[in-house]
DNA sequence: CATGAATGAGCGTTCATTCAT
DNA sequence: CATGAATGAACGCTCATTCAT
């Protein structure tokens, strides 16, 4: 098993997922993209659901090296928070088809395990976040794992209408939204909500 | 075309839908389902899409309905929004497939276009409350468009998250979190990142 | 079974026949364009055969009056023969799907007796101006039977290729084109083919 | 892809299609005649229509050489046509879909094609045929275009009587009469008629 | 290991016919 | 007689997977 072979099916059948989604590309496309016949790809990744399994950890495994990498460089957890939100909606608008996966639990068993570890090491990486901002005493209440549960679901929202917003607005735009409605769930909406319900 | 049989067949392709969803549900299995013939299908519904655009539109009426309904009983702008967002939440936990066209845009063009206008009235009844909000000067900032999106975003997330959240924990603690997480959305988690950024 | 209702079905039928041809038109638009129920059909013609049958036997029984008439009015054998030929040409220009039918022998067994018996009494017709040309001293040999089969393969010939030919030619060149030919078999294409070879 | 199972695939569609017709012959029977899978079908041949097509090419291919190579065996243009006109309906007669196909323009647009193509160089042989015959002064006239659309009508007409025909008569009967016609077609029919209208 | 020909269950849709009312 | 809802066999086609070479 070529280790050079196994990347060559794998980057052709990334350039189709992309492009189309892993639903609408058959084997044969990928299979012809990479230049091997259909069974080496059984040989080596056993199914088509395997060869998406295993771009996905790729991808994921990547990502998450440079978001930690990144993190280590901003002190400020509000910006930390930010620049993580701005990172993963990249990523996600990068790999559309590992979104479809990550946001909508599409795949089989295994690809939504994947998605399932993968969102709990976000969460993970959020809460660490807001640990941190707790004891710099940047959070007023204790009710941090709300908070981050919060932040997650706004971010999912988010990316969830990526197609709509992509049609009228540009990518900055969204970036700069990501950063306004963190700053916004921090900073609170109402006025007297607050000292009324809490 | 007796509205019996009608009713039949939407209940028992509403049943295959809601543990299959539409695109892994055949009109053979449907039409078994039901008890009638594949044709008799078409006779009813014009095809797949139909019944599936059917069920779609008859849900969504009786679920914005009784939304209305219980929304002129309140008068608190945060209590309606509460109130709004949990039903909206039972209503796509009632029907996951729905819930998957809503929030996946899944299906064809047709499913997609009821999803996006099911998503634009609903934004228009938040926005319809925000504004209520502001004229009782309960939201301080003018950026209520803003706010919209991100209770939008919220809800979107943290109903992506319900097959993953109903492994562990209970309908009513989810209920609770979406009030939890609203409030805490306008009442802001930090101290100083208010007035650090804005 | 009133004789309007059976008309109206027949001539509802007809229409269609002449746009899309029976085999593209379906039992319900009949029934839709009669403004009758699709059973009335079947209690009265038996199924969509028998209404292609029927309207068949109608058309060819007017066409075949109406076409003896005109030949009673033409004392010349070439002239009568001319008239003829243009006159089943028309005829079945004007019902393609009895041209269908007539030259393709589509249809069930029964239309096709039906197309049998039509080329037979066409076949009688043409023999029985051949006849009296030969007893005129019109004709130089004793082959009338031969020449019989030649004209009506002619027609045939043609009329099969009316669709190809009306993309380039209006009617009146057709028939021309119809007389010509039929006199071009009278008078012979060769000079010493005929003396080498009979 | 052996070419051995291609050739059984179309050996097994050709006898369906000879006995039922292209229309009513399913691919489903077509692929258990043959003893192969149907998507082994759709391997070799892509859809259902390229087996027609295959077929149809092949089997023109075929005859339009051997056509061709007996023509030139024959020096005296009446003898060649009626040589051709013989070999064209042996073949009509020995694939009678193709017949339908050829005659009754039937099917696709891409069967439509072939026969529309076919016929074309059908007729530039007669045309080439009637030149030399002009040359060598055997054609008395100048209206060579005329007299070649005739014998194509002729031939067609006589081809489409076939199944009629068959029932009654020898094959070479007909065969004489093929080329009885042909030369009744040169020497002209009428004694009187070629002097009053041309 | 590599190949790619072979597989076949499954898909949504059509429409002439039937028959209970 | 009239109705039209119900029928269901038949259609061409897809594509992830298998397995003999």
């Amino acid at each position: 098993m070529k280790a050079t072979k196994r990347r060559n099916i794998l980057a052709a059948a990334e350039k189709l997922f992309e492009r189309f989604g892993p639903a609408k590309t058959g084997v044969d496309e990928i299979a012809a993209a990479a230049g091997v016949a259909k069974g080496t790809l059984y040989n080596y990744f056993g199914s088509k659901e395997g060869i998406v399994r295993e771009l996905i950890t790729d991808k994921i495994g990547l990502f998450e090296k440079a978001l930690k990498a990144g993190l280590d460089d901003i002190s400020d957890p509000l910006e930390k928070l930010k620049s993580a939100a701005v990172e993963r909606f990249r990523f996600l608008h990068r790999s559309p088809y590992i979104a479809a996966i990550i946001l909508h639990r599409e795949g089989d068993a295994t690809s939504r395990e994947l998605a399932s570890s993968f969102e709990s090491r976000q969460r993970g990486i959020v809460a660490r976040i807001m640990d941190e901002a707790r004891r710099r005493g940047a959070i007023r209440r204790s009710d941090s794992a709300g908070i981050t549960d919060g932040i997650i679901y706004l971010l999912k929202g988010l990316e969830l209408s990526l197609k709509d917003r992509l049609d009228s607005a540009r990518i900055e735009d969204i970036e700069a939204e990501i950063t306004r409605l963190i700053t916004l769930f921090f900073s609170g909406a109402g006025k007297a909500a607050g000292k009324r319900n809490l």
